[in-house]
DNA sequence: GTCTATATGATGATAGAC
DNA sequence: GTCTATCATCATATAGAC
């Protein structure tokens, strides 16, 4: 019966990485300062030491559990069928997940260089780990002849570039609509992955 | 004759620039100090403001030199042809000139936020500028037929992210050479761009 | 669990000697 | 043209009151 303390127990852990993600998105890790997080929760920068040992600690927890997320978002995500089918799902996926978190993409893209090594080594483990999700949908591709890829790492790469770059530009009530982007996205994608024919009959 | 003053007049600029060039992009604008730069320069902190007014204009002035060289080695690098020819040459020569110049694509696509408002604008117009000779070549080749890009604007982006990626991940002397990697690249796009079926004789 | 107060050092930028 | 010295401010992080 007796619930410890108050209605807010507890929330300002959260709060705190909320608060962090979003600064550090918006003017990157350097530039903010813990007094600026302080702040914008509501408490006083020494009550942030509360909830993290240091202010690379908590941007490494954003990374990390944002890499989480992901992989096991897609890994449920990811329902099977042919490699055609699975390479859509991710790229729709991919477009959706980050249109939804787009502060976190922005951290996890950005703030690499900001990661002690050890930290980095990790984050960069579980990026790797991402990428071959995509680079195994796309090995298949090409073992049953669906794909036309000379090297599919580099392919993976290549395609998740361009899939993050909607996150620079996109905004919601704009020009396009987010289904309108991710088909567009995906039927780019589709295309460059796909044997065709080289097109000289085109060139004159 | 005589030359004034010494061998190393007028080269302090220069050397300050490429040095805050290095480590804005090794480390990001907010985490380099000017002492930093300073002690790179071989010079002490205070002697920086001779040659640039402050840490801001630094950081402008190399975000638009950049733009502004890369915007006329362009325009000196298009040779006209068809819509395709042209868009393997964008596609080669932003990959090349970028493999070449590593610490200004990534101050340029990384540094964006820390600009203040007036400087960010005039940066924007040149980044825009960019896209539109993108833009231009895409709404040619749609034109003609030899591109089904629903569109252009989005598919500019999109593209532009690609090349970028490759930034992100070479290394010289790694697995694939410069040249295999803009061939790769260049199919990539190509296809991604080009009049093609669907490949629903491809599911299942 | 949050506060005030503080230790300790780095920061951007300036003034004035040489 | 570069130096030393300095200003005022900010930083991260900690200690201890309540």
């Amino acid at each position: 019966m007796a619930r410890k303390q108050g209605s807010h127990a507890g929330i300002t852990g959260p709060k705190i990485r909320d608060a962090a993600l979003r600064l550090f998105a918006r003017h990157g890790y350097a530039a903010v300062s813990m007094r600026q997080i302080a702040g914008e929760v509501g408490v006083q920068a020494g009550a942030l030491y509360l909830y993290t040992p240091d202010k690379q600690s908590l941007l490494f927890d954003l990374m990390t559990s944002h890499m989480e997320e992901l992989l096991s978002a897609w890994d449920a995500a990811d329902s099977g069928g042919t490699p055609c089918d699975r390479l859509e799902a991710f790229a729709r996926f991919h477009i959706r997940y980050h249109l939804d978190r787009p502060d976190n993409i922005f951290i996890a893209y950005m703030e690499l260089r900001n990661l002690e090594p050890e930290n980095f080594a990790v984050v960069e483990d579980l990026r790797d780990a991402y990428e071959s999700r995509l680079v195994e949908i796309l090995d298949a591709g090409r073992a049953d002849g669906s794909f036309d890829i000379p090297d599919t790492r580099l392919a993976a790469k290549a395609a998740i570039s361009m899939l993050n770059g909607v996150t620079t530009w996109y905004r919601e009530g704009g020009r396009l609509g987010r289904d309108q982007v991710e088909a567009i996205y995906w039927d780019m994608l589709r295309k460059s992955v796909s044997a065709m024919p080289e097109t000289e009959a085109l060139d004159r």
